[in-house]
DNA sequence: ACAATAGTGTCTTTGAGACACTATAGA
DNA sequence: TCTATAGTGTCTCAAAGACACTATTGT
C-alpha cells in the first residue's frame, strides 16, 4: 500500500484522424506525407499533439487538426479507440486517440488536387508512419460494424441524398448486396430519413432525404 | 503554417476501470474511497496513472490497477472510450482511458467483505470523484448496447452457466423480457455456447455451457 | 404428490426477400 | 420509342413469438 509520490514521466498524447470517403464503391482514407521527423516524408494520418492550452477535449483536437491541416470540417466525427504502448512512437511511450471521420468524397477532391492530402484505398495501403496502417484498419472495421445497425453510411454522401445512393454506400461498405425495393422499405421504416425535395437524377428524378438525426440506431441488422 | 517547436505541457493520462457485476438483477459497480487528494475520501473507480516504464499499453494499466488494488483478474475487460478535458481533474488537463470490466458478483463479494471495494447500484450512485459518474454511465451504456448483439452478458456469470442464467442476465441488462423457449433456441443457434456437463440446479438439473469464444457477435439483435 | 425449474413441440403470425410491376426522365 | 433508373404491390417462405406440453428434481 505504500504509494510513491515520485513524479513519473508522462506519456505522449496524440490524436489521429482516419478520414474516410467512398470513391468508386471503395473506402479511401486521407493521408499526407509527414513534414517532420520521425517518419519524415512517410504517409500518415492527419494528427497531432493534444494542446492543453487550446483544446477542450480530444475531439476538439481532432477538429483543430482537420481545420489547420486541411481547412476542413467533416460531416461526421466520432471516437474510435485509443491505441497505446512504448513502441508505436520512437519519441517515447505514447497513446493516440483515434477518431473516425466521414465525408463525401467529392468535397475532398479539391484538397487532393492541391496536394494537401492524397486519397488511398484502405485495402491497398503502403507502409505508413507509426502504426497508422493498424489505426486505419480499426477505424474501417468500426465503420463497417456500425453500418449494419446505424445510419452512419449516409455521412459518406452529401447532405441530401437519394435512397439508391444510400443503398450503394451501404452495399459498398458492408459488402452485402440487397434488393432495392426491400432496402427502401427497411430504411424508411427506421425513421432515420427525412424527406426534403425532388432532385434530378440519372433518369427519373428522385426523392431526396436528409438524416433525421446525426445517427439513428436501427435496432436491427439492416442487411441480415 | 509556422509550427512552433516549443515544448508543450503534456496532459495527464490515466486509466479508470468500471468493474460491473450483477446483483439481484441489477448492475452494480465496484468503487473505493480515494486514499489521496484530490477528492480524498470520495468514492471513485479503481484507476491510476499509466506507468511508461511498466505498462505495455493502457489495457495492461487496467489489469495492473485491478491486480494491485483488488488482487483480481476480471472475466472480461475491454476498452470503452477515452474522456478528456481541462476540468475533469483538478491537477490539470487530463485524459482517462475507460475500461469496462465484467465479473460474476459472488467472486467480488469477498473483496467487498474485507473493505477493498463497495458495490453500488449503477442507477443509484452518490456523487463520485472526478467525472466518474459519467464514466460509469458510459460503460453501462456500452454493456447494454453490446448485450443485444453479442454474448457479452455471459461474463457476468461464472465460467460455467445454464441457459436460464444467461437469460436472467440478458433480461436484467437489456430490460427486455423474453420467452424462455425462444431465448434458448436463439442463443443456441448463434453458436456462442459450448456444452460442458449437467449441473445440479434449483430443481431439475440443467445443462451447463461455457462460451465458445470470449465474445461471439450474434449478427442480429437477440431481443428484437 | 406437489411445487418448481429445465427443456421440447408446434401453431400462428410477422416480416424478410423475391420479383413482377408501374413511373418518369434522358437519349 | 427505347432504355435506364426510381419507386410500388404482392406473394412466398422462413423465422419470431406464443404457449401448451413433457422432464426431472427437491421438499
Amino acid at each position: 500500500m505504500t504509494k510513491t509520490t515520485a513524479v513519473h514521466e508522462r506519456p505522449i498524447l496524440t490524436v489521429d484522424v482516419a478520414l474516410l470517403a467512398l470513391i468508386d464503391e471503395r473506402l479511401h482514407v486521407a493521408l499526407a506525407p509527414r513534414a517532420t521527423a520521425p517518419f519524415k516524408g512517410r504517409l500518415a494520418l492527419p494528427g497531432g499533439y493534444v494542446r492543453v492550452d487550446e483544446d477542450a477535449d480530444t475531439e476538439q483536437t481532432a477538429r483543430r487538426v482537420l481545420r489547420e491541416k486541411l481547412g476542413f470540417e467533416p460531416a461526421h466525427l466520432e471516437q474510435a479507440c485509443t491505441e497505446s504502448g512504448p513502441a508505436r512512437d520512437p519519441r517515447g511511450w505514447s497513446a493516440s486517440v483515434v477518431y473516425l471521420a466521414l465525408h463525401a468524397a467529392d468535397a475532398l477532391q479539391p484538397l487532393a488536387d492541391d496536394g494537401r492530402i492524397s486519397l488511398h484505398d484502405v485495402e491497398a495501403l503502403p507502409a505508413l508512419a507509426f502504426d497508422h496502417n493498424r489505426l486505419i484498419a480499426l477505424a474501417a472495421q468500426r465503420l463497417r460494424a456500425k453500418s449494419a445497425y446505424t445510419s452512419i453510411v449516409a455521412h459518406l454522401l452529401h447532405d441530401e441524398f437519394t435512397i439508391p445512393q444510400v443503398q450503394a454506400a451501404f452495399e459498398a461498405v458492408t459488402g452485402h448486396r440487397m434488393n432495392a425495393a426491400n432496402f427502401r422499405r427497411k430504411i424508411l421504416e427506421t425513421g432515420a430519413l427525412k424527406e426534403t425535395r425532388i432532385v434530378p437524377a440519372a433518369y427519373r428524378p428522385a426523392q431526396a432525404y436528409r438524416l433525421a438525426e446525426p445517427l439513428t440506431d436501427f435496432g436491427q441488422n439492416l442487411a441480415r
